[in-house]
DNA sequence: ACCTGAACACCGTTCAAGT
DNA sequence: ACCTGAACACCGTTCAAGT
């Protein structure tokens, strides 16, 4: 009801966006509260006035990056998990950034009730769907988590051999794909031995 | 063949030693290079003697955690990724540590060796084993990387409400047992589909 | 071979005070 | 409602120098 008044510079989204920046081309050891306030142009201090600590900030970080729910209705849980990934990997160290949000009960993740509901279609009761979505997402979290640190390895290492960081590993996406279909097999087998 | 000199006063163990002690009693977060010098009774660049670094040291506490090869003999895969997690679950932060040595690939991990053979033996392909193995490890360090940042936000958060810590929450063991027997059921369908 | 002392360039958080 | 300025109590790492 009451009309901000214009002296107001600025509101969470806008602190979050310059965070989202800042992650961008520094990821998540260069995402200091300095750094951001000096993105917001806004001294440190400021920042506590927006959010009570470093955690809430990064959690707000965290809704951004695995985004809201809504998308992809009826989709089974191979596509969820891929799509989870997808966020995770569209972004400078996603998957730690979310996994710490996680863990604190800071983050509700919108991919784990599609993954729960796409588990209880397939046949599932309430509490082995709820198993086999946290399951579900802890392989895609670890999964992403392993492969966004080596990749950041990989530039630090960079400097060292001249050579060495050729395509020789084996290939990421396949892997993954092929434990997740792995653990969506052993869901399927839940259902058969439940039923 | 060269006799140690009495003036030396430290060694690598000692120090990882002394590592192990601040994380017992501190946690991750006191575990820095100046809580871990005070422990030795050292100056903090001390301990660059011994290790290049602070990730360098951190891997060595990793190979404790972990422990060495060489136990379980014919284990099955369920009993060998329980037998991590009580590792992992027997210090303090024990996952994240793990977790983060592991992806940057400072740390070789005898429970995933284990892993393969026994996939290996059920009559999974070498390929196959690996990445069963894999998915298997991501699973364990996951899980109890989040069971364990709960633990310790639920110690933080101790002091705000002056009740809500009882025992209120889904139990932990038998969910993790539940999400880990999925995906051995899943390890055992891709040995049908593969033969 | 192992350690000291001192510095460099950072951190997250708090708090009185301003507008 | 939103921000400044300054401080507190820390970090990891480097490096010349000692024994």
């Amino acid at each position: 009801m009451h009309a901000a008044p214009a002296s107001a510079r600025n509101d969470k989204p806008a602190v979050v966006a310059a965070a989202m920046r800042v992650l961008a081309d520094s990821g998540l050891p260069g995402l200091s509260m300095r750094r951001i306030a000096d993105e917001v142009d806004v001294q440190v201090s400021a920042l506590y006035w927006h959010f009570p600590n470093k955690q809430a900030l990064l959690a707000a970080v965290s809704a951004q990056i695995v985004g809201s729910a809504s998308e992809g209705r009826g989709e089974d849980a191979a596509a969820i998990a891929r799509g989870l990934r997808n966020r995770l990997l569209a972004h400078q160290d996603g998957a730690e950034i979310v996994s710490s949000s996680l863990a604190l009960g800071l983050l509700e993740l919108p991919a784990r009730a599609a993954l729960v509901r796409a588990a209880r279609e397939i046949g599932l009761a309430d509490a082995a769907a709820e198993v086999a979505a946290d399951t579900i997402v802890h392989y895609v979290i670890g999964y992403t988590f392993h492969e966004q640190q080596r990749l950041h390895a990989a530039v630090v290492g960079a400097a060292d051999a001249s050579a060495d960081l050729a395509p020789s590993q084996v290939d990421e996406p396949a892997s993954f794909d092929a434990g997740l279909a792995m653990i969506v097999a052993g869901v399927r087998a839940a259902v058969t031995l439940e039923v």
